[in-house]
DNA sequence: GAGTAGAGCGCC
DNA sequence: AAAGGGCGCTCTACTC
């Protein structure tokens, strides 16, 4: 595909506090504006100081009227600002492309002991420049944002302008470093801009009451278990029992337990949380470490993370900075705080008035994808007022792109309506009939439940190559089963002669998805998703590195394709959300939630069930897939009251 | 005092 | 013989 019509845009921000000028949301209370906008076209400039509304959407309309593409760098930002100073209608309109998107779409990742890994490459326009265009790179100099006077509000003027035509540069160099199906993967992807750019604005509702709350019961929590501990051992007194080192000391030096794990890189005693359930056998005191530390933890970083986030932002929201593409599998991270320049002045004696800049962490968002499971937990995530909360979710996600990616034919027909793959693999694992399985798990029956649980524990951690020693840990602290390796063992065994088409054979290394994917990269020297992304594999396959080159060669068209997947879905879902007044929310992976006016939700989450699960794969990737990829739809007043779509009344 | 490494751990 | 992958956040210990 030839480069299409496009357009380059940039803006600089400022605000009453310099870290404003990255918060779009600070246009609201105008805390912070924008100060300079300049578009890009044909090798030509032009650009506006303190842009009235009207001069940014004559650009928007420019654009939208020629039917061409909006380039940024990190454009999600750039929308952002659009979306507060009140342009959303023409930011929905805009067909948006990122430059640094297409950078990393287009990047070769070394891998292999032969190219020493570097240092994350930052994906900034001034590394891009320095990289490709040292020479040219000077505008990028100029840094004073909050510039007032003349002279260097024309030099912002002149870096804005530069910024904009630079960034039009690049869309169309990395542009044509990509195959066809990367192009239109990138297309897909950069469908979600304007979505994204709205949650940047908007953030999430959070209740400092459900906070606040689970705050005070973890605090007692954590001083209880410590008040308990200390009666029996006074001599934790003094101790940190944050600290590594020094509750390594209690356990096995003072308490005389044995040693059972070690740390990977320095060899020392291990004091995880797999260390101490096994020691709890043993010392009753070990599992109140593990409680404590657990309490506390959980306190910081969802109760006081909440508050803080709160406080911070002042508006009864709080904004996890979502990043497109941010990693080398496509997914989308949240991260809980921007990074600030602040200026400090400290005064001193000698000196008198001395100011110098500090770069600080400022709290906007909270650790969104890292949100506990419990009900206390999610609760403090809320929609705003007047609206409900949707989540979609597809089934099985992971399970159902190895199905055919191996083409096994027991994994596809288990994917079929009706079927249960969690109670299969139970049921060939505990010898027992599948469909008698199925029918005593829905009857309620403990047992088969058990059963059930194993089978799911069996599907969801064997897909890929994982050891027995870890498995069983695993087995035995996350999904709390009473097994040895023995039993471990055992069931991988089972596992491979249910699903011949993902390892292989037992006991062999050939005939498999696993073997037939890493002979595959290592023939292309990259490995590819279904909707054709793609990551370089060209390192030392014989050397140290080949396990994970291993690894990466048979997670990538998993993991990775459950990413394009969600590009889609974001893409359909962004053209029938304005039916019903709603918003993307937020996303974790391999579900994805929406907002809706009370009123509409309920008709809304029906015909989002129905488009999300049967997306357009053929239109959109040019595969027709042998199975269908369902979504769950649950609603609710909060992140933590979801229900079953079907099972909800408001009345 | 600032920055970093390591350990640990939350989610998918 | 050994062997999931992908992240971001918090705390301590340590270095410059």
């Amino acid at each position: 595909m030839i480069f299409p019509l496009t357009f380059g845009l940039d803006l600089e921000t400022a605000g009453v506090k310099s870290e404003y000028a990255l918060q779009p949301f600070r246009a609201g209370s105008k805390s912070g504006r924008i100060t300079a906008a300049s578009m890009a076209a044909n090798g030509k400039t032009f650009g506006v100081l303190n842009p009235s509304i009207e001069s940014l959407r004559t650009m928007l309309n420019a654009a939208i009227q020629s039917d061409a593409y909006l380039v940024g760098w990190n454009t999600a930002f750039d929308a952002a600002w659009l979306i507060a100073v009140g342009l959303e209608q023409e930011v929905f309109q805009v067909k948006w492309l990122d430059s640094m998107l297409l950078w990393r779409h287009a990047v070769v990742e070394p891998e292999g002991e032969d190219v020493p890994r570097q240092k994350r490459k930052s994906y900034s326009l001034e590394s891009a420049m320095k990289e490709f265009y040292p020479d040219d790179a000077e505008f990028k100099e100029f840094k004073d944002f909050q510039a007032t006077d003349d002279t260097s509000l024309d030099l912002l003027l002149h870096r804005n302008e530069m910024d904009a035509l630079w960034t039009l540069r690049f869309a169309e160099k990395f542009w044509g470093m990509l195959e066809g199906r990367q192009q239109v993967a990138a297309l897909i992807e950069a469908r979600c801009i304007p979505s994204m750019a709205k949650t940047k604005v908007m953030g999430l509702k959070a209740s400092p009451t459900a906070a606040q709350e689970l705050s005070d019961r973890l605090e007692a929590e954590a001083a209880s278990i410590y008040k308990e501990l200390l009666d029996t051992s006074p001599e934790i007194e003094g101790v940190n029992l944050a600290s590594s080192p020094q509750l390594q000391t209690l356990l096995y030096d003072v308490w005389k337990l044995p040693v059972d794990r070690f740390s990977k890189k320095t060899g020392a005693p291990s004091t995880d949380k797999y260390a101490l359930f096994d020691l709890a056998f043993l010392d009753p005191r070990a599992s109140l470490l593990k409680k404590l530390r657990e309490a506390k933890n959980n306190r910081k970083k969802y109760a006081i993370g909440t508050l803080n986030s709160l406080e911070y932002n002042g508006d009864g929201h709080v904004r996890p900075q979502a990043k497109i593409f941010s990693t080398y599998t496509s997914r989308i991270t949240y991260g809980s705080s921007d990074k600030a320049t602040i200026e400090v002045v400290k005064t001193t004696k000698a000196k008198g008035e001395v100011r110098s800049t500090k770069k600080v962490e400022v709290p906007v968002g909270i650790a969104l994808h890292q949100w506990k499971r419990g009900k206390e937990y999610r609760r403090i995530i809320q929609p705003p007022p007047g609206y409900l909360l949707t989540e979609f979710d597809f089934a099985g996600q992971e399970f159902r792109w190895m199905a055919v990616a191996s083409g096994d034919e027991t994994m596809l027909s288990l994917c079929a309506p009706g079927e249960d793959a969690h109670s299969y693999m139970g049921a060939q694992i505990a010898q027992r009939d599948y469909r008698e399985l199925i029918k005593m798990v829905k009857d309620g029956d403990a047992p088969a439940a058990n059963d059930r649980k194993c089978g799911k524990f069996c599907n969801l951690s064997y897909q890929f190559r994982v050891s027995v020693k870890t498995a069983t840990v695993k087995a035995r602290v996350e999904y709390e089963m009473d097994v040895d390796e023995n039993f471990i063992r055992q069931s991988q065994v089972i596992y491979k002669g249910s699903y011949p088409g993902v390892g292989g054979q037992p006991y062999q290394r050939t005939g498999g998805y696993w073997a037939s994917q890493i002979e595959k990269c290592k023939r292309l020297g990259y490995a590819e998703t279904f909707a054709g992304r793609r990551v370089q594999l060209t390192g030392n396959w014989a050397g140290r590195d080949a396990w994970p080159m291993e690894s990466t060669a048979i997670n990538y068209p998993i993991q990775g394709t459950g990413g394009d997947q969600k590009y889609l879905a974001l893409a359909i879902a962004r053209n029938l959300l304005p039916q019903f007044g709603g918003y993307f929310y937020y996303e974790l992976h391999d579900g994805l939630f929406f907002i809706f006016p009370e009123d509409k939700a309920e008709v809304a989450s029906q015909v989002f069930l129905t488009e999300l699960s049967s997306l357009p794969y053929e239109k959109a990737w040019g595969v027709k897939l042998p199975i269908q990829f369902p979504v769950d739809a649950k609603i609710g007043v909060s992140w933590g009251d979801l229900m079953d779509l079907n099972k909800f009344s408001l009345r």
